[in-house]
RNA sequence: GGGCGGAUAGCUCAGUAGGUAGAGCGCAGCCCUUACAAGGCUGAUGUCACAGGUUCGAUCCCUGUUCCGCCUACCA
């Protein structure tokens, strides 16, 4: 696209297109060879591959991607390394379904022809997302992408696992896990969701063995009649006076007629229900360890559907459900059944399928977490880490704190397997990185590995080494790890985050994988939902870029991305920032229509010859550059965003262009028209350059555009934001005030637009008389005036109206001249209004003023401030007095 | 039950070493002024949730209250 093309408004698709496999093209995105470059890295977090880009990736996406484009261009050697992971469970189900398409089971077929599916399944359509990110702009090296279950990462599970194993801190054992029915594995704690639910507290009666005290029965209150059948005892409280005395008795268990004891445990509350516990070690987690507590045995009563098994007497091969409304039938016909209250509980349902989970005693392999979790804690106490915003870190400790061990085994196919082989001789279990062939303790030849595989996130807590090519001592170890920064969603602080600085200070000599942990926002719908599939208020950002435009989405979500704060997302404001692109564009083409055939507008200009405009917006970007330099550094991309937007909106657009017009049209000469070209083109390529981490395909593209440009943005320098010429910038500001002033009463005075106006600017100050001088022709062009007088203090023109500007504590009292046009009812009501408003201020001031703590205890400067403050105040007051006074005299 | 966060213009949100409260959208008026109507100029609107406290001074700090979110927890 040339200059002389450009479109009216931008289009951003055939921009993307090019720009984005430009990018792949030139090999930019991947760091440098060793050079004396500081090195600036960071992880993706790996999407599933079975996901597709939501919200939530492209926000994370477009920060990350910020903050990757931005130190590149202040000199880092950047290394943003992307990959996915092989989400072990969601994964499983996408293929199982396509088999039960074809009517099969992943049994029918086995396991290593399923893994073989798996394997087919990903190649061909598993992993859009990448594709996805990078029509996202992410600036990631995708030469280095990486997956869970890639050979080098498997080698690394390996290492970690064995370990593990070999420390004591991997252990394997029977105990209550979630279990999920429909997925037919265990999960983690984390991986429940636990949502409330109406349900019923059913209290059912329990007949004893022998009636003691004058009491035959027990009653119990229970959330889950079913698992009835699996009670090994009666808990009460040994405080209870109703029950104390039944402690050591025997319940006969209705259906099934076992004898179960009444056991004494302080963990049963006195008042909820009726103060006696039904305990099911098998199938709760409270009751598995009560029953710890006093040798109970535990049994299961369900089999991996949650069908009622053969303990179930009457009600086996019942699914639990229906068991429940059998069960409570049964009492009731038996008369045993005394109350239904109503009762809300909080049901744990798995997160993959949503099938409410099943605790379950169960054989599994878990991780003692605490001795990993004390240096954790203390790397962030010590700061070592850093989270942003710092708020996050006590849901941190107060997890780990509290950690639990991890059920690290699930009972599927696509994953890691567990390295660890049973031997049938001698029971003893091997866990080795490489396959052995004999039992490492009887030496014999009978074992067989482990069926289990790991949990995914297993493997995604050593991402952070383990992509740099860990085990192996790599270049890239040595570069890039410990990583800068990682940017994540709350959620998976757990999940993710604690774990990897567990795993990273265990398997990296004690170094964190990453400084700063960065926690983005949740997004949600514009009515503060959370967005779901079933509610349909999603947002697709894919459908977004189509139709705002890749820069678009990713500006509006850098700019919504203020710390500690949800995001409310609507598509209007998506629009916004479309219109932004588009402004920009327009600027663009401004340009271009003004330098089309200069020669030299891409030439440095001299300073000798810039005027007060030029060095005001050339010293505004300096301010905006360092401030957006500032911003970004300090994770706050929301005030970056925000920054740049007013600078090209309200400075570089509303007046910049504006001034710089007569020059460029060559009104004022050769001269000026090529310094304000070379200073419009100067500050067209920094502002690209500031804006590109946020946008980049549109700034790509316009910079392509101009002249003396060379190479890409990507490469290009972030400014530094040194030039300044603060006192012009200053004064220029005073004669953008004057030239407000005079729209102002314009407008209160409804002049028409194309009618010109005479102006009177008037102050004591030589130094701003001779500014206003100096700068006519601006205020005569954008104020619309025929003439300017710059006087001293004088009386003010007959029937004007009255207007004042001030910056920098010097004032300007406008007057415009406007006999006979002027609406004297209008300007009256106007110049009472401002006088009320005044009035009322000064008075506010007068009386903190004549407080006498005030003078007292306030620091001089403030004092000083509002005595001035007081002064100018007056002033403008009287000059009001005076224009009212005028104004009435006109009559 | 514990913990965290929020409450600022009609809406969505910034902000403040405690010292005159901001933006965008929307709204009103005037403009199709050759970069841009996805635009320009101008304007109006706030007991900064409530009640106390600290302070010369509180939207900001402290305490309590009320609403609204979220996270976490084995009362069956």
């Amino acid at each position: 696209m040339t200059d002389k093309t450009l479109s009216k408004t931008y289009e951003p698709k055939a921009v993307e297109e090019k720009w984005a496999a430009e990018w792949l093209n030139s090999g930019c995105n991947a760091p440098d060879a060793p050079p004396g470059k500081p090195s600036f890295s960071m992880v993706i977090p790996p999407p599933n591959i079975t996901g597709a880009l939501h919200l939530g990736h492209a926000l994370n996406s477009t920060l990350q991607d910020v903050l990757a484009r931005y130190k590149r261009m202040k000199g880092f050697n950047v290394l943003w390394l992307p990959g996915i992971d092989h989400a072990g469970i969601a994964t499983q189900n996408v293929v199982e379904r396509q088999l039960g398409a074809e009517g099969r089971t992943r049994h029918d077929i086995g396991r290593d022809e399923f893994i073989r599916r798996v394997w087919k399944w990903k190649e061909e359509s598993g992993g859009t997302i990448i594709k996805q990110l990078k029509r996202l702009g992410a600036s990631c090296d995708w030469s280095r992408l990486r997956f869970t279950m890639d050979e080098g990462l498997s080698k690394a599970v390996r290492k970690v696992f064995v370990e593990l194993y070999n420390e004591g801190l991997i252990y394997r054992g029977d105990f209550i896990i979630n279990w999920c029915p429909r997925c037919h594995t265990a999960l983690s704690d984390l991986e429940v969701n636990f949502t409330e639910k109406d349900g019923s507290l059913w209290h059912m009666e329990y007949p004893l063995k022998e009636p003691a005290g004058g009491v035959s029965s027990l009653t119990v209150a229970t959330t889950r009649p079913e698992t009835m059948l699996g009670d090994t005892a009666v808990a009460v409280n040994p405080e209870d006076e109703r029950y104390k005395h039944l402690i050591g008795k025997t319940i006969i268990l209705p259906f099934v007629n076992r004898e179960i004891p009444v056991i004494g445990d302080e963990s049963v509350s006195i008042e909820f229900g009726t103060g006696a516990v039904k305990i099911t070690p098998g199938h709760d987690f409270n009751d598995f360890e009560v029953a710890k507590r006093h040798n109970l045995p535990a049994l299961k009563v369900m089999d991996v559907d949650a069908r009622m098994n053969e303990h179930g007497g009457r009600f086996a091969g019942m699914d639990r459900f229906k068991a429940r409304k059998a069960v409570v039938e049964g009492l009731t016909e038996l008369g045993l059944l005394k109350k239904i209250d109503q009762h809300k509980l909080m049901l744990g349902s798995c997160y993959r399928c949503s099938t409410v989970v099943e605790p379950t005693l169960s054989k599994q392999w878990f991780v003692r977490v605490a001795p990993l979790a004390a240096p954790a804690i203390k790397a962030v106490e010590d700061g070592e880490i850093r989270f942003v915003p710092k708020g996050w870190e006590n849901t941190y400790f107060d997890w780990m704190r509290n950690i639990r061990d991890w059920c690290i085994s699930r009972q599927i196919w696509w994953g890691h397997r567990i390295p660890a082989w049973h031997c049938k001789a001698c029971g003893h279990v091997t866990a080795a990185t490489v396959d052995p062939n004999r039992c490492a303790g009887c030496g014999g030849k009978d074992i067989e590995q482990d069926n289990d595989v790991l949990d995914t996130w297993f493997s995604s807590a050593l991402w952070p080494f383990s992509t740099l090519g860990w085990p192996d001592d790599t270049e890239d170890l040595k570069r890039f790890y410990p990583t800068s920064a990682l940017s994540t969603s709350f959620d998976i602080i757990f999940f993710w985050v604690a774990r990897m600085i567990m795993m990273g200070l265990k398997f990296m000599d004690g170094k964190p994988p990453f400084k700063d942990v960065y926690i983005h926002a949740l997004i949600r719908d514009a009515c503060g939902q959370k967005m779901s599939k079933s509610k349909g208020n999603v947002i697709d950002p894919l459908v977004m870029m189509d139709t705002y435009g890749t820069d678009a989405l990713r500006f509006t979500l850098a700019i919504l991305a203020a710390q500690g704060r949800d995001i409310k997302l609507g598509e209007e404001r998506i629009a916004v920032y479309r219109n932004f692109a588009n402004k920009l564009w327009n600027l663009a083409r401004f340009c271009h229509m003004n330098i089309e055939g200069m020669e030299t507008a891409g030439a440095p200009v001299d300073a000798a010859s810039l005027n007060m405009a030029d060095k005001w917006i050339l010293t505004r970007r300096s301010v905006c550059a360092v401030e957006v330099s500032e911003a970004v550094e300090g994770y706050r991309f929301d005030e970056a965003a925000r920054g740049l937007y007013r600078f090209v909106w309200h400075e570089v657009c509303d007046w910049y262009v504006e001034l710089s017009k007569q020059d460029l049209k060559g009104e004022n000469g050769p001269g000026r028209k090529q310094c304000a070209a070379g200073v419009l083109v100067a500050v067209l390529k920094d502002t690209m350059k500031m804006l590109h981490p946020f946008m980049p395909f549109i700034t790509e593209e316009i910079y392509s555009t101009l002249p003396g440009v060379a190479g890409g943005l990507m490469t290009a320098e972030f400014p530094a934001g040194k030039e300044r010429f603060d006192k012009e910038a200053v004064d220029m500001e005073l004669v953008m005030d004057v030239v407000r002033a005079v729209r102002n009463v314009r407008t209160d005075m409804n002049v028409m637009l194309d009618a010109k106006v005479e102006c009177v600017c008037v102050s004591e100050d030589p130094g701003v008389r001779e500014c206003l001088s100096t700068n006519e022709g601006y205020i005569k062009q954008l104020a619309k005036a025929a003439s300017l007088t710059v006087s001293e203090p004088a009386s003010p023109p007959k029937g004007a109206a009255s207007g004042r500007a001030t910056d920098g504590g010097r004032v300007v009292e406008v007057y415009v001249p406007l006999a006979g046009q002027i609406d004297l009812d209008v300007e009256e009501k106007r110049i009472t209004k401002e006088l009320e408003k005044v009035a009322k201020e000064l008075e506010g001031v007068r009386a903190r003023l004549a407080k006498p703590d005030f003078a007292d205890k306030a620091p001089r400067e403030v004092v000083e401030k509002e005595e001035a403050r007081a002064a100018a105040l007056a002033e403008k007051k009287e000059k009001l007095d005076a224009a009212l006074g005028r104004i009435r005299g006109l009559r």
